[in-house]
RNA sequence: GGACGGGUGGGUGAGUGGCUAAAACCAGCAGACUGUAAAUCUGCCGCUCCUUGCGGGCUACGAAGGUUCGAAUCCUUCCCCGUCCA
């Protein structure tokens, strides 16, 4: 720790897609002085709005939000890439004392950003491709056996069958010259000079299923699919990352007439469902993070939140605009 | 009333005498995760017991009987569903 630096509060709102971590978010920025910085994979790029479920228009009026829309449908967001960005937000937030409310669904990035990520060569294309027709040609099981040769430790960590794990580990090992357990064991750095304060949000189940579904009809109705519509006909490259976003995808194929849209509707639901799913698994293995059991536009919910962040001796200080 | 076809585990749907608690897929549940993470991948999935084993017991393929050492699979009757003929 870096003793020139002291150590100031950092609220993460986690939970899966649908919980309402925004509207506690934006909820608790107003209690504690705060403004939202976005931890979400989807929310970076500008022009996708409606099936990201960004924040209103209102909502980020009355509550300064940080990092969405920072990015362009031509660029791919990336766990080092968020980090590096958020790390100026943080600067800037500490610099006008406000309190940095993170709303964070992937958690990959809150981790690359809390926890660091080892000093890894980023992403190459071309070795990429090269791997990529290699494994073609030498069928199954040929990523696996390279990487076993490369860094067996490494090897019997991934399944042969996740290819895209495989090439990234392979991809490390060639590009550092050495095997990639033996980087990650290298450390990492982690954030300094913040002390997270995680608050996990874990609505019944069925009540977060029932409001997955809803949700999309909303998103639907407020003209999701016209955006899409929009965006394709905007001269974007049709393999720009975000169409490859739940919802995007699927109401690209109905565009196209590859897909009747409330089969579309259905396999967004679907999609969704699984991926908060996923979303827990992801957080629930996290000891630090205090849960709360609903949803965050819930107000007593609200209030146990601010509760709990009073014990963890947070002041409040109600923004005075 | 008659002729066919069909009723299988939460769903779709294989399976025509033992290798079948029953393929496969879906849903569901659990898990992994260091620069594609709204991604990618893995395991479980009738109930139950334990010494957790290619372990034991129980229940199960519309219902009830029957044949057989043994039936989801064969026979009989009945009940449903679909199509066609009256």
């Amino acid at each position: 720790m870096n003793p020139g630096i002291s150590e100031l509060p950092l609220v993460a709102v986690v939970g899966p897609t649908a919980s309402g971590k925004s509207a506690l978010g934006v909820w608790l920025a107003g209690q504690f002085g705060g403004e939202v910085l976005a931890c979400d994979s989807t929310q970076l790029y500008r022009g996708f709005d409606i099936g990201t479920a960004k924040p209103g228009p209102a909502e980020r009026r009355s509550i300064p939000h940080h990092l969405i829309d920072s990015l362009t449908p031509n660029e791919a967001a990336t766990a080092g890439g968020y980090r590096q960005m958020a790390l100026v937000v943080l600067e800037d937030l500490r610099g006008r004392s406000r309190l940095p409310i993170l709303t964070v669904g992937t958690g990959l990035y809150l981790q690359a950003l809390l926890e660091g990520l080892a000093e890894v060569p980023q992403r190459s294309e071309e070795l990429r491709e090269r791997l990529r027709a290699s494994a073609g040609e030498q069928g199954p099981g040929y990523l696996h056996r390279l990487l076993a040769r490369l860094d067996p430790e490494t090897a019997g960590k991934i399944a042969a069958a996740d290819e895209q794990k495989l090439i990234r580990a392979v991809e490390v090992c060639v590009l550092a010259r050495k095997p990639v357990s033996e980087v990650h064991r290298a450390g990492r750095a982690p954030l300094e000079g913040w002390r997270a304060l995680k608050i996990g949000l874990m609505p019944p189940r069925e009540a977060l299923y029932e409001r997955i579904h809803a949700r999309t009809d909303a998103m639907l109705a407020q003209g999701w699919i016209e955006e899409v519509r929009g965006l394709m006909e905007s001269g974007l490259p049709k393999n720009a990352k975000p169409f490859d976003f739940i919802g995007y995808r699927e109401l690209r194929d109905v565009l196209h007439g590859k897909k009747k849209l409330e089969a579309a509707r259905a396999a967004i639901q679907l999609a969704t469902r699984h991926y908060a799913k996923r979303q827990l698994t992801w957080f629930r293995k996290d000891p630090s993070v205090h849960w709360l059991t609903g949803f965050g536009d819930d107000s007593h919910v609200q209030d146990q939140a601010r509760e709990w962040l009073r014990q963890q001796s947070l002041a409040e200080s109600p923004r005075t605009s």
